[in-house]
DNA sequence: AAATTGACCAGTG
DNA sequence: TCACTGGCCAATT
């Protein structure tokens, strides 16, 4: 037992390292797969710490749109669009094209 | 120590 | 149909 609070921190990164490569999610879609319904922003406000975590390819998770909301997160603002693009992801103006095909959700796909 | 911000999403008017 | 508000946790100043 820890000290009584869920790392939802450690949560999202177990998530975002099973996201297969070729493949995005959303914030949303994490969130809901982990039980926080609303708590999309603390998925995204984890991935404000993925930098100091490994194997967190946080360029695979983007908003509800399809956009690279956080790429300038990333040493670059276009690092992100690059590695997706080094996946096999099309992305144009920093933003996801066929993203409901690459989309990749949790729930699903690992079966809730 | 308190207040504000931050890589968001869903629901309501 | 489009636009706005609310909600959640943690870190920073």
């Amino acid at each position: 037992m820890n000290t009584g609070k869920v790392n939802y921190f450690d949560l999202v990164y177990q998530v975002v390292r099973e996201i297969p490569k070729g493949r995005v999610t959303s914030y949303g879609a994490i969130a809901h797969y982990l039980g926080l319904k609303s708590g999309a922003r603390m998925v995204g406000y984890a991935m404000n710490a993925a930098h100091a975590m490994p194997d967190v390819p946080a360029q695979r998770v983007v908003n509800r749109q399809g956009l690279l909301t956080g790429k300038h997160h990333f040493e670059s603002p276009t690092r992100m669009q690059e590695l997706l693009i080094a996946d096999g992801i099309n992305v144009e103006n920093d933003q996801v094209q066929d993203f409901e095909k690459v989309f990749w959700d949790p729930g699903k796909e690992l079966g809730v």
